[in-house]
DNA sequence: GCACATGATCTCGTTTTGAGACTAATGCGA
DNA sequence: TCGCATTAGTCTCAAAACGAGATCATGTGC
């Protein structure tokens, strides 16, 4: 159990206006607030969806499972092979987290030995589109993001 | 040990298949490896660039911070309010990596007390549509996540 | 019997994260 | 002048997440 860690409380709350409340002294530029800075973001803060999501799907392993899923429904011991250096304890729990959160579904066969099937929901799907933009530019810009790496080990 | 308690050794961070060290088994005969599930999704695994950005920019509070950044830059102090609920090791050392990868720049300026302000680099500025993007489709629906959360906790 | 394959869990130890005290030089009020 | 706050971080220690491997139940082929 103790799933829930992730899901932060509600109520450890983000006071975002406490720091309107604060003038600065050295560099005078006001700050914009979390609220104003999500909304221009384009989004509302108010129960903070993107934390939710973003450390879900941003996990270490559930944008690449999203991934593989997204090309066809695989089988637990194929996602394993898919997928070599996950552990059997965290492709389980990724699994199952991502099936929580409505994007995978899990059909059980009662086969013997007996075969389980995940897919991706409509939900999943719908996620795919925003998702492969993120994957194109990782590798658009992979070579940029190694260079500016080795630059900054250098120093 | 191992401690280093803010910098990420330059070894340590290449902990996702280092596509040297731990070349990609393709055992499989009948299902798809990593690399065809990959390239379906229209990337090259060879060096797999996805998961060594996705796991950055994916980190707890990385978009997060870049999205703050996005609006204008930031002082330390800055984001440390605009983000309440960070923790100064964490925001020290999710700055850190993100100007390692090129994505923020750090400026010192020698005032007293010294401030430091961070931005977005070029690099950073061209990751924001996609990140947008996803940002967007977590708002449009997080409704049905935690509607499918509340329904998978109930079984 | 015995090994094998399935999907999943348990235990253990390591790595990463969180909470909070602590540093430096200086400005401010009392 | 004493004390306290400011700046951007660092340090220590505990908690949480993660990884590797053993284990389980069960039926098939040998």
């Amino acid at each position: 159990m103790k799933r829930e860690p992730l899901a932060r409380s509600p109520k450890s709350g983000n006071r975002f206006l406490d720091s309107a409340a604060q003038p600065l002294r050295i560099v005078s530029v006001e700050e914009p607030t979390i609220a104003e800075a999500v909304l221009n973001a384009g989004f509302d803060m108010s129960n903070c969806p993107v934390r939710d999501v973003m450390d879900h799907i941003g996990g270490k392993w559930s944008s690449l499972m999203l991934l593989v899923l997204s090309t066809k429904p695989h089988r637990f011991g194929e996602l394993k092979r898919a997928v070599p250096d996950i552990s059997q304890r965290m492709l389980t729990q990724t699994l199952r987290d991502l099936q929580r959160d409505g994007y995978i579904s899990r059909h059980v066969f009662a086969t013997v030995p007996p075969s389980v099937e995940y897919r991706l929901t409509p939900l999943g799907e719908s996620l795919m589109p925003a998702l492969r933009a993120l994957v194109a530019w990782a590798v658009d810009n992979h070579p940029r993001i190694a260079e500016a790496r080795q630059t900054f080990d250098a120093a």
